[in-house]
DNA sequence: TTGAAAGCGGTACCAA
DNA sequence: TTGGTACCGCTTTCAA
């Protein structure tokens, strides 16, 4: 920062006390409409801008926001979110800064703290791990609103996806088109969001007098390999392969759906496949995936009022502000080709 | 922020002064080990952490970096870019702060005030637009690294990448196949990338003794319905179909992929195909696109190390430091099944 | 209408 | 070995 000019700069060039120059710029009602004209345009001239780390740390406030993330892009939605929290955040004059941990619980716990050193007034983070006592140990007294798959319902600040919804509209969607054999295709079990699906489906499906079935794919990690997987066991078993299969991811389903058509099943002539997430399919027109949409502008904007309602109105001021502390977002369904009527 | 403990208040309770808790926290030479620990299981007690605002204040220093792109995510490569950046400002105890202009110049000089505001010391910014003057103004003398397609090689600070490198690797990789028909296909003009990619192109085939051949989609956006215009104009021309073709976009391959299978031509059959990017494509099993990859982890490992070194040196200390204001990076091809052997 | 003084949290300098 | 004082840039309070 080679150094900017400040109030006393230009308190020097006007004559005036660095006192008087603050109060022209922010249009105090004991100034002089001349001064005032006068000081506006010496700071337009020499491209003042005010300090804010000098403000903040008089005025006891914050203007910064911050989020940590696992990653930003690498097929997690968290770009897109951010997106939406800068802009929602820039139109109330706060700027954001953000963290990637690259999965690392170690440099999670090092952003937090060096953020709160930097002034943040409330941190997002969707943390790597489902464990956050750490993270919470790191920010001290800075409120921390969670964010993403990995955080159950007893933070007391959390935007979660209502998976079981999810399971809902899958079930009332393959329902409709006529099935009835309908199973599940999951991987590992240290997921809160699987197991939300997992409920959810098994719940849904009872209700409409059917029968649940879930496949697990051992420990895969959340790709392709493991829809592959799911599906061999299927077509491995004594019971007929099922004529609807709902993945736990998109990449899961299009695993499956290769899997599916190596072994003659059309799709979805043979077997429908519902995904969820919806990574960037609307630009490859070969993956007609019918899968959720979380509803990422919402999850933004909702994290950026809540930062900031604490920010401004401390943790006891939420109630005031009918604010919810912990809000759930409903995904929405996106019907592409990869579902159809049942045939059998 | 509510409000945290500080120096007084550890000094308080230790019946010291807050200059002598400073520097036993810092482990200054002139206080007395038994001191240090004392203050120190103190500070670890009550959660201390330094306000690194105030610090900063009075070192005239800063620990920020700011980062502007036009968005995260979106079929741009920024996202993999932040997450090296943020590791690397991580490792050196440098926060960043973020911000997306969602392709609207107003909103991006508006972070770019806001930042300078928030005392970032250098700023790496992507724009959303060629002209860099708004820009340049809003952030005064704080210095601005700008990297991205849309900047030409006049600004101090600025990391780009070397496209006519592409165009020379690829027109070497298709000659050693045998091709000697290859046409570029490319978009609207107004892009410098394009311009690189376009000279490059030209300048390596007439070294190979080819005539090269160049095919604009109109004013298409960078997306598969350009490929798709382009191949349109390839086949309605008089002159046979190309053996090879690069396209200088990932999108515009896809889409010109598609048309040409959709005319009966195989890939990479009857034409092999180049893209450029490397856009997510690892993830699709169906897209086997010989395309290139842009050093993501080099080019943000040296953004940040360029702004520190401006920030730690001044603009007038980079040549010590033996650090290039200006640097290009180049592609890499990465080769896979769409491009082969000329046939014809 | 203007400005002097104090304070936010931290560090450097120098005196005790 | 310790601590008082001054200062970074800004705002609020209160006196001139």
């Amino acid at each position: 920062m080679p150094n900017r000019p400040t109030l006393k700069t230009i308190a020097q060039m006007a004559g005036l006390s660095h006192v008087a120059v603050s109060k022209a710029l922010r249009d105090a009602p004991d100034i002089s409409a001349a001064t005032k004209a006068r000081v506006k345009k010496l700071a337009e001239q020499v491209g003042y801008t005010p300090n804010l780390a000098a403000r903040n740390l008089y005025l006891q406030r914050s203007s910064t926001i911050g989020m940590i993330v696992p990653a930003m892009g690498d097929s997690t939605a968290y770009d897109l979110i951010f997106n939406e929290i800068s802009q929602a955040a820039a139109e109330l004059d706060f700027c954001v800064m953000l963290g990637s941990s690259h999965r690392s619980p170690q440099l999670e716990e090092r952003h937090c703290r060096m953020m709160v050193g930097n002034q943040v007034g409330a941190l997002i983070v969707a943390p790597c791990a489902s464990n956050v006592t750490r993270i919470k140990a790191a920010c001290g007294t800075t409120p921390v609103i969670f964010i993403g798959g990995k955080i159950g319902p007893e933070e007391p600040y959390a935007l979660l996806c209502d998976y079981r919804h999810s399971a809902a509209l899958t079930v009332r969607h393959l329902t409709g088109l006529g099935h009835r054999d309908i199973a599940l295709l999951t991987y590992g079990p240290e997921n809160l969001t699987i197991l939300q699906k997992e409920e959810g489906f098994s719940q849904a499906m009872e209700q409409h007098g059917l029968r649940p079935r879930i496949i697990r794919a051992g420990h895969a990690e959340n790709t392709m390999e493991a829809g592959r997987q799911a599906v061999s066991l299927l077509l491995s078993a004594e019971a007929p392969v099922p004529t609807a299969i709902w993945c736990a991811s998109d990449y899961m389903a299009i695993g499956a759906m290769h899997a599916l058509r190596a072994h003659g099943l059309s799709v979805p002539g043979d077997v429908s496949i519902v995904g969820h997430d919806n990574l960037y399919f609307d630009l490859y027109p070969d993956i007609r995936l019918t899968t959720f949409r979380t509803p990422m502008a919402e999850i933004g904007k909702a994290a950026v009022r809540l930062a900031i309602a604490l920010i401004e109105y401390g943790e006891n001021g939420l109630s005031q502000q009918n604010m919810a502390p912990r809000q759930s977002f409903q995904p929405f369904l996106v019907v592409r080709d990869s579902t159809g009527p049942a045939c059998r």
